[in-house]
DNA sequence: ACGGATTGTTGATCAGCGTCAAGAGCCTGT
DNA sequence: ACAGGCTCTTGACGCTGATCAACAATCCGT
């Protein structure tokens, strides 16, 4: 790459820079994301640092496993899934993130990733770059409360995979993504009772623990009992309630 | 209870407050728990607010879910479970909490728990309180740096638990957890092959997503397979490659 | 708009683990 | 030391979800 190159990055970057001014400030995912219950005077602080996106293809990996750590990422747009593999090559989804939640907690405690984080669709993330992240949340003590709810809340909700992958049926399981995706939506503003899917059979049932097969079947089954509508990746729920039901109803 | 009785708990937390006066800094578990790779003049300042400590016996709870959070505890001896609930009532352990490992990281989403956390046996922790550990490590750069390492490793623990309930058979997890359980006691300083479990195959089974008739069922087989040997709770690791190898190489 | 590749559905069969049951071993407190 | 209750082991059997297979639907790049 020679200079002229170099440079025209380097003044792209500082476009950037300018246009994201305030970028958390007026962000509409506010209040999901890291800067959710910060005051608007502790927000310019995060704004001085979260200055670049980046945009992944669909089928694109953010990072790797075993990549070097430098940032988090705030996915802004789009959706994404974090994957942990086995020595022998095997797979576990460990999640999928939705606009305004963070990627890259992992990388935090050996410098290293030790998941991939792959695009389900075109996509795009905030950068935080996590030393700067340190550095201001010494100083703005909402901001370092914040960041460590982040964390204890992906501890808690991987807490709640595990109850789901240890002790839940097929059915209770699949039941209970439904809704957990459904939940997602409705947050981010969407319609809860009605949504596209962005992953496939095969990615709910390695995060869930079935194979694909299975899942496909309980879809089939859910909809053969009028509890949800299924076309492929678009999914409309009927009866939330007895969705609810079979997660929390084990017959004693 | 009289103005007698509470004078003298308080001057009996004084007298505490006085012996553990450098606790972290002599601790020999220094090295494995909150304040591992701080520099000792750092130190000082977390053992300004490590001040107390907490006995349990074998059973009781240290905390449950849905108490308040205040304290992060650190395990200084014994041994803890943590256990999630369903609605209807089933639970799944989340993991065993050895010496030098943490305790509570749950409640900083909330303020509240969601998990409880239950002695194994006669147990001590050192009661450490979040917002003074959160205020401290705003002056010292280092030990904020080591509290995010050490809730990045309990996520990065809970990825590799995923992947064990989502994506290995019963033979597979029993083995893992023999080979987890055998690291943990080498890091005390503990023979690593040869080791008396503080859990039931109850605990064993709930943690591993499995029954505790299947754990039995499995420990004999490695047994007859010269693999281990068992008596009870008490494991003899014979053959740490072979066990390895049934981690890691699925027959493809 | 087309054709190949990926993704999804459904059926038949099977194995792994759960369930139920009986008995043995072992702690723990009196 | 003893009794009563946990805890562990082992066997027989059954069910859930995996596997294998065939085909349908959908996506995607040219």
């Amino acid at each position: 790459m020679n200079s002229l190159n170099q440079s025209s990055a380097v003044s792209a970057q500082k476009f950037q820079r300018e246009c994201l001014k305030n970028a958390c400030a007026n962000c509409n995912l506010r209040e999901l994301c890291v800067p959710g219950g910060i005051s608007p005077t502790d927000l310019e602080q995060l704004d001085t640092i979260v200055a670049t996106r980046r945009r992944t293809k669909k089928g694109a990996t953010l990072f790797k496993s075993g990549d070097g750590f430098k940032n988090l990422f705030a996915v802004r747009s789009g959706f994404y899934k974090t994957l942990v593999y086995t020595a022998d090559g095997r797979n576990q989804i460990t999640g999928f993130q939705a606009p305004g939640e963070l990627l890259g907690l992992d990388g935090v405690s050996t410098e290293h990733h030790c998941v991939d984080a792959v695009a389900l669709e075109d996509s795009e993330v905030c950068i935080l770059p996590y030393l700067e992240l340190e550095r201001i949340a010494r100083d703005f003590p909402p901001l370092q409360h914040q960041l460590h709810r982040v964390m204890s809340r992906e501890i808690v909700r991987e807490n709640s995979v595990l109850l789901l992958l240890g002790s839940m049926k097929a059915e209770e399981r699949v039941a209970a993504f439904i809704l957990n995706i459904s939940e997602r939506y409705k947050r981010l503003g969407y319609a809860s009772g009605e949504f596209v899917l962005r992953m496939t059979r095969q990615d709910i049932g390695s995060f869930l623990g079935l194979k694909l097969e299975t899942v496909s079947r309980i879809f089939s089954r859910f909809q053969g009992q009028g509890l949800i509508e299924v076309k492929g990746k678009s999914i409309k729920i009927l009866q939330f309630e007895v969705l609810r039901q079979i997660i929390n109803s084990r017959d004693l």
